[in-house]
DNA sequence: GTATGTGAACCACTTCACAGCA
DNA sequence: TGCTGTGAAGTGGTTCACATAC
């Protein structure tokens, strides 16, 4: 079943999933990929084919039946099981990720956070006693997290990124504005607004002005 | 010369353009594609095809001159001026954004901040002070913003794209959670961790167990 | 009648490989 | 000799259009 699925299809099965899950709540019982599509901006042909490489989950004639595609995708992603994570850099922003809901989907949970400055070390966010960095390594072998999510400045962050990489952690969510060198069977995702920004203005820079 | 650039391509001009700016820091004064390559994690070649959409930068047998290379992608991207945003969402988020500096580049300063809770509006958060929501259309139809920055919950998201873009706006980053329906003629950028976490687990569940 | 699932056609992007220039 | 710039080839993704099933 997994036979070469493309990467951006692998991108859009989440859009979906919280696509069919708003549905879910209005109380939608069924679904056409017109009506998904129409929801989430793109073209009925492009979620039917997504959905074909995982299999066969609608009913011609009348469409998807919207409670089990959303179950179907949750299993798809792996995120019907709990991961658990490590944050490593807790200043301004760290701190939003962990106190901002939205950032960290259901079924995501931090269970250990690292900073390198003494007035934060010893102190607690949520349930997350913050510990030094110099004990990501001791704390991660003994128990390892799937996920890292670095919140450390650039100039830092590559050694934090070696540091999780050496104790197991397999992928890597960063919000580091840099471009890392990672040892491979390791995933990264950049988290980088900034870079959405610097491409935005090539497009508004050759728009016409404001209108009113 | 905008002879329809690739949108991919687009995107990965900042990131050029931050990895020249890294080499320019260290000094260095050409840089062969290859070397940039290794630095950013990409294949020579499609250095070297994107840079050929917009002109002829290097020079043969020598490679590129790191400041010029730095200058002109700047210009090309429109982030050798300054643009103005308007911050709508002061919550843990919409906070962050505005006092982590690494969301905010260069060039991109946020003028106006708005927020629907009366115990945040009237405050001052750096040089902005935080206005009601209320006062949105008002104040930007007066002072227009080049682009405005969406911090709110996914359930009111809608409204204040809408508002944001009957005000003029020609660009939106939107942190929301949620499909927008947007006006043509308005660009959006969505900023969306909780997606990347959702399909990386996809392919983190398929792969052997950490190892030590 | 209606909407899925899917080969085939199309389009877009990436990589190759080499001519051309310093 | 070394590295750019670029057509041409190759790869990957999207859209079409229709047979198929309800």
């Amino acid at each position: 079943m997994p036979l070469e699925v493309p990467e951006v299809v692998v991108g859009r099965l989440p859009i979906y999933a919280r696509g069919l899950a708003s549905l879910l709540e209005q109380g939608r019982e069924v679904v056409s990929s017109q009506e998904l599509g129409d929801q989430l901006g793109m073209t009925p042909a492009q979620i039917r084919k997504d959905l074909s490489y995982f299999g066969r989950f609608g009913k011609q004639g009348r469409g998807y039946n919207v409670r089990r595609l959303a179950e179907e995708l949750r299993q798809i992603l792996g995120i019907d099981r709990e991961w658990t994570m490590a944050l490593v850099g807790v200043g301004n922003l760290g701190r939003a990720i962990l106190s901002y809901g939205g950032f960290m989907p259901q079924g995501f949970r931090v269970v250990e956070a690292f900073d390198s400055d003494p007035s934060t070390t010893g102190t607690k966010i949520g349930k997350v006693v913050i510990k030094d960095v110099s004990e990501l390594r001791r704390t991660l072998s003994r128990v390892p997290v799937d996920i890292g999510i670095v919140a450390v400045p650039a100039d830092s962050a590559q050694e934090v990124i070696d540091a999780l990489a050496s104790c197991g952690v397999k992928g890597i969510l960063n919000y580091a504005p840099m471009a890392p060198h990672l040892p491979s069977g390791v995933l990264i995702q950049r988290v980088d607004p900034a870079l959405s920004l610097q491409c935005m203005t090539f497009y508004l820079k050759s728009q016409p002005a404001a209108a009113k």
